[in-house]
DNA sequence: AACCCCCCCAACCGCGAAGCG
DNA sequence: TCGCTTCGCGGTTGGGGGGGT
């Protein structure tokens, strides 16, 4: 991909200065400034008068995947995991719809780590990602271990690793009284649904198919209103922070871009599981898995090798999977 | 040290939907 | 209703970095 101006075989003279590739400082703290004082939308307009040589797709992909202040960077939590897991099995590749859910996150992002964590496993299995039988390691074998961190950490209340990167809030209500420093523009500000708990999101969910009688289920095992009761699943802690909240104390939009830029690279954290690491999810709370053989039978505890599926046992539930009878 | 390979993710592209005159 | 523009979504690409040899 080049990173430069279109070739000259380009129609236009504007055409050919446009730039493409990796945004730089300059057009980041350009772009900011543009919408700090002149709100979103009318990105082609925006393109135009900012002085930035790029397409208007390209600088709305570039604010709200990115610069805007309220996305989140950094590793996934259990919760948030948790929850693409269960409304990819509800709707499938409707990643903007499954982002409404995830506040912070970019559809872009879910997209990725649907890609480039859960449909790796798939690959590894040799199963189509689409297939029932993967949703079924999904919901048999991932999400009882999702559940369990999320257990494990609420009740050691511990914060592990994740500082710099720790996601807003899944409570609007709190994060929102944080004052995030250089506020954008009021007119910037499109009018976004307010980051819901884990609960609040699946009682919404709930709501929201049966007005949604169009929504492709692509997995009626996993569809099924039981298939997940996470009201029972521990509280989603607060987080503090989006990238302006972390520097407070800042209005400069160039302090804050250095800062941003800082913030975290940290990559993913790969969540993937070692099949005998696991226990099954206590507590009385309705688990999703309650009929899977794997959860009942010997789970050892073992903290190790969070890193990695365990393949010969995951080969054992796929084969258990594909002889005998349906689980679900 | 050099090379290769793989993975991650930012950015791009095409297309359909929505808005508007 | 039509045509044009803008917006938003989902799929895809490729650069860069890290790990392995």
């Amino acid at each position: 991909m080049s990173t430069l101006s279109k070739s000259a075989s380009s129609s236009s003279e504007e055409d050919a200065e446009l730039r493409r590739g990796p945004w730089t400082l300059e057009e980041d703290t350009l772009l900011i400034h543009y919408i700090a004082s002149h709100g979103e939308g009318r990105w082609n307009l925006l393109a135009k008068c900012s002085g930035l040589r790029r397409t208007g797709k390209s600088c709305r992909l570039r604010w709200l995947n990115y610069l805007k202040p309220d996305v989140k960077r950094g590793n996934l939590t259990p919760q948030e995991q948790l929850l693409i897991l269960e409304l990819h099995s509800k709707w499938g590749n409707r990643w903007s719809k499954i982002a409404q859910h995830l506040p912070g996150r970019t559809d872009n992002e879910i997209k990725n780590y649907w890609r480039t964590r859960v449909q790796k496993q798939a690959r590894h299995l040799k199963i189509d990602s689409n297939s029932r039988a993967f949703q079924d390691v999904i919901r048999c074998v991932w999400m009882p271990r999702l559940l369990q961190k999320i257990e494990g950490s609420s009740s050691t209340s511990s914060t592990t690793s994740q500082v710099s990167i720790i996601p807003q809030s899944l409570n609007h209500a709190d994060s929102q009284q944080h004052s995030a420093p250089p506020p954008p523009p009021v007119g910037a500000q499109t009018p976004v649904q307010g980051p819901l708990s884990t609960n609040e999101t699946i009682n919404n969910l709930e709501h929201n198919e049966k007005n949604s009688s169009s929504e492709n289920c692509t997995s009626p095992s996993i569809c099924s209103s039981e298939s997940m009761n996470i009201s029972q699943i521990s509280q989603i802690p607060d987080y503090p922070t989006s990238p302006f909240q972390v520097m407070s104390n800042s209005d400069d939009y160039s302090t804050l871009l250095k800062g941003y830029y800082n913030v975290d690279n940290s990559t993913y954290e790969m969540e993937t599981f070692n099949l005998a690491s696991m226990s099954a999810p206590q507590g009385d709370f309705e688990n999703p898995v309650g009929d899977c053989p794997m959860v009942e039978s010997n789970w050892v505890d073992s903290d190790l090798a969070d890193s990695l599926w365990n393949m010969d046992e995951l080969w054992q539930f796929w084969k258990l999977q594909e002889g005998g009878p349906r689980l679900f």
